[in-house]
DNA sequence: ACAAAAGCTGACCAAAGTGTCAACTTACTG
DNA sequence: CAGTAAGTTGACACTTTGGTCAGCTTTTGT
């Protein structure tokens, strides 16, 4: 019975609840929390309703297990800023990734759009200081950049807000972007040409000249 | 009885319709499409719900109302690229007057934002066109700056893309960019300094360097 | 002054929503 | 393999919602 350690019941719980918040992501991301309707979330999870409310106990739990679940995999995205990079580099990598995040997490990156428009009622404390942390952490190794002639002055701050809303609008308003770039819908070569794009055109604008 | 002539009926349905069309911006604006209940835009307009009723028949009546009323005041932000200016000029004017029509109509950019999101049911294809039209206008207009050598080559529709994220950033996400600028709420000077920010930038990083 | 048009609204419905529950089946454990 | 814990679900209770309507009041043109 050794490795029966795997603990069978906990599978079908672990099955349902991922179903159920995949399904959550999906329906949340594109009507909001006050939008959607949990039989809703029941259809596409392929549950009955009377058994997504034995896992959750009410809509909120499902949505503040959602906004968890996502802010888990937030930070990996964000990690490229360190000060022993050059600015040059870190920022490349910085974009890419950022766009390679919410190209492959569409809805996610749609629900958290859609949490913070309805003005962040859900986002914990907690979860906004963590956030906060980070760009401070940012925000510092730009500030070193800038003290030692890696870069022009630019106001750190507003910077990360550019990068920020450049890198979340193809996924959050892809009906604007394709419309934008003339196309029916977005690839992943549209996201590479972003990527480009912005890149190219930030870092002329925060580099020195040489 | 002389100047009674300002049609007195008129004026009530439309100052009604104005209560409601107001009441519904902030309202569709918080909650989406799906989010927001009819009962409470006719508590915010003061209006009993039959009444809301006599004016509109339906919730998607109110919403598209909405957006048509939106979108008239859209165009004029963005009548700045044209090809009789110097790049610098436009995209200073550009992005100031984007920034400035997004902080004085909050609530009008939120849902705009949110219709995106949800998927743009509610946006009619005529609509879509004269954006799509408009950004073709601004495309060619960069290009032949481009080809005029006042531009580096840089993709116009990426760029147009990156400056529409970067000046509806503020409006949209509010509560992020505080946080990201440590600040409790915006004020007029901080989408002074996002202007700056975004327009010294964005020109370092498309006009070639003299 | 008065009829017609416009505006107003409490009360009402059918449909849809959230959340509950008791009874049933399935899975695991000793 | 019996007993218990976990999982499942149709049916139900109660609330909210979009939308209607008949009859009322106000405004307006003449």
């Amino acid at each position: 019975m050794a490795q029966q350690r795997n603990t069978p019941e906990e599978r079908i719980r672990e099955r349902n609840v991922r179903l159920i918040i995949k399904a959550g992501i999906e329906i949340f991301a594109r009507k909001g929390f006050d939008g959607t309707r949990i039989a809703e979330i029941a259809d596409a999870s392929g549950l009955p309703k009377a058994n997504v409310y034995y896992y959750f106990s009410s809509k909120e739990e499902i949505y503040t297990a959602i906004i968890a679940h996502l802010l888990a995999g937030w930070d990996d995205a964000l990690k490229y800023i360190s000060a022993d990079r050059e600015p040059a580099e870190a920022f490349r990598l910085y974009i890419r990734a950022k766009l390679d995040y919410t190209r492959k997490n569409l809805a996610e990156t749609r629900l958290f759009a859609s949490e913070i428009i309805q003005g962040a009622r859900f986002l914990k404390k907690k979860d906004r200081q963590h956030m906060r942390d980070i760009t401070d952490r940012h925000v510092a190794v730009v500030e070193g950049w800038i003290a030692a002639g890696k870069m022009l002055p630019v106001d750190p701050r507003h910077l990360f807000i550019m990068l920020w809303a450049a890198t979340q609008f193809y996924a959050e308003f892809e009906p604007l972007a394709a419309d934008g770039l003339k196309k029916a819908r977005l690839r992943t070569e549209d996201y590479d040409a972003a990527a480009t794009t912005i890149a190219e055109t930030i870092l002329r604008g925060i580099l020195p000249s040489r």
